[in-house]
DNA sequence: CTTTGCATTAACAAATTTGTTAAACTTTTT
DNA sequence: AAAAAGTTTAACAAATTTGTTAATGCAAAG
């Protein structure tokens, strides 16, 4: 009965610093603004987070966090039996985690990747699952084209292929809404259920031989 | 014997204002930083551009020329006799070009899509170009898939499938190298080399029917 | 009930940053 | 060479923004 504390006004700033940051990123954002969104005076957020940097490393802490634990969970997952089900799986669970946390991968880019530091703080966390997750995959995709099924891929490749393919919708939305609108006359929704469908071919491409 | 005035000072705002607002977006960049960049006192900045909204403006139409050049004439040479071959060397053009501006693709992405009035005055210029572009290459796919040759796809699929790879690398480039680093020992050139080829592969692998 | 300690506020201070202006300096024109 | 026009500067003003602090309110502990 002692770890439900959950101080009120602290939460109520970090949830307003959060909108506020990833809107308008770590320049942009406001102390002033942040304060009226969470209903306290300006001074409150010095009074728990001492400074502006403060705050927003606490911001991205948690966003961080929130990401990692997706993406290890969603290409750790044994549930499928063949591997290309597996792979195709997990980076749906990632594009569907980036759709719902509709400005986390443009702030990640716009104010992660632009301070080197911050990038290696980031990176350190992320270097043992990468490394595993990299090193588990090639072993068993070597194994799929050693049995003629897969065609040669590097695990890393694979990666960067499934991340860019799912990433780029969300931080470029505004100009890819407006061209499938008026090239495709589809919404925003239909955009992204059919760019999910599109990014699964793409890849079962790249992996198998012979899709015949 | 006057076209050529070329004010020295005003371009050499226009240049420091470039790398500074490359570098910190609208919000971080800082006028009497552009001013010192510059070598002159940042009234001049005043002086030549009225505000900082102003000179960013300036900023932002010169890089968009540029960008809606090459992508459109990447995409409009015709000396390839292949369809397929066509497509990977008017991606590679792009490539390369967003390789070469080394920040502009992170900068579109950070400061221009964050903005939805000025995302949709870029597309206004953009529009007859994708729709024409589309349209065009939604022909040439078709006749491929009718003879057999081509899977089917819509252009529009193709051509955010391409910009999405093309781009990735580079906005997300500090993470990107850090990880290559890791997983593969490669340098940042080695990375960008080896992305550009596995990239091809991904888009023929799409495109192509039973490669064999 | 009062004291103690935390939470909150309002007012203020300091720093930064954008923008202005009058004067000085250059260049061009007459 | 004098006047005019354009360029540059230094100093200043105004606004914004981050951070501080002394006073106030309030809940729990004694």
């Amino acid at each position: 009965m002692d770890s439900e504390k959950t101080n009120n006004t602290e939460q109520a700033i970090l949830h307003a610093a959060e909108q506020e940051f990833m809107e308008h990123g770590h320049d942009g954002a406001k102390m002033m603004n942040i304060a009226r969104r969470a209903g306290v005076t300006h001074a409150m957020l010095h009074y728990y987070f001492r400074t502006k940097d403060n705050l927003f490393d606490m911001v991205v802490r948690r966003k961080m966090e929130a990401l990692i634990q997706n993406v290890v969970t969603a290409f750790t997952n044994q549930d499928d039996e063949l591997l290309v089900d597996r792979i195709i799986h997990g980076m749906q669970v990632h594009f569907d985690f980036i759709s719902r946390e509709r400005d986390l991968a443009r702030f990640v880019i716009s104010h992660i990747m632009y301070d080197e530091q911050r990038c290696t703080e980031l990176f350190n966390f992320l270097k043992q699952s990468v490394k595993g997750l990299t090193d588990r995959l090639q072993r068993e995709i070597d194994e799929k084209v050693a049995q003629g099924e897969f065609q040669p891929v590097r695990a890393l490749d694979l990666l960067l292929d499934m991340v860019s393919l799912n990433v780029f919708p969300f931080i470029a939305r505004p100009a890819v809404e407006l061209i499938s609108q008026a090239v495709e006359g589809e919404d925003y929704a239909a955009m992204v259920a059919s760019r999910k469908q599109e990014i699964a071919r793409v890849i079962s491409n790249r992996l198998l031989r012979q899709p015949s």
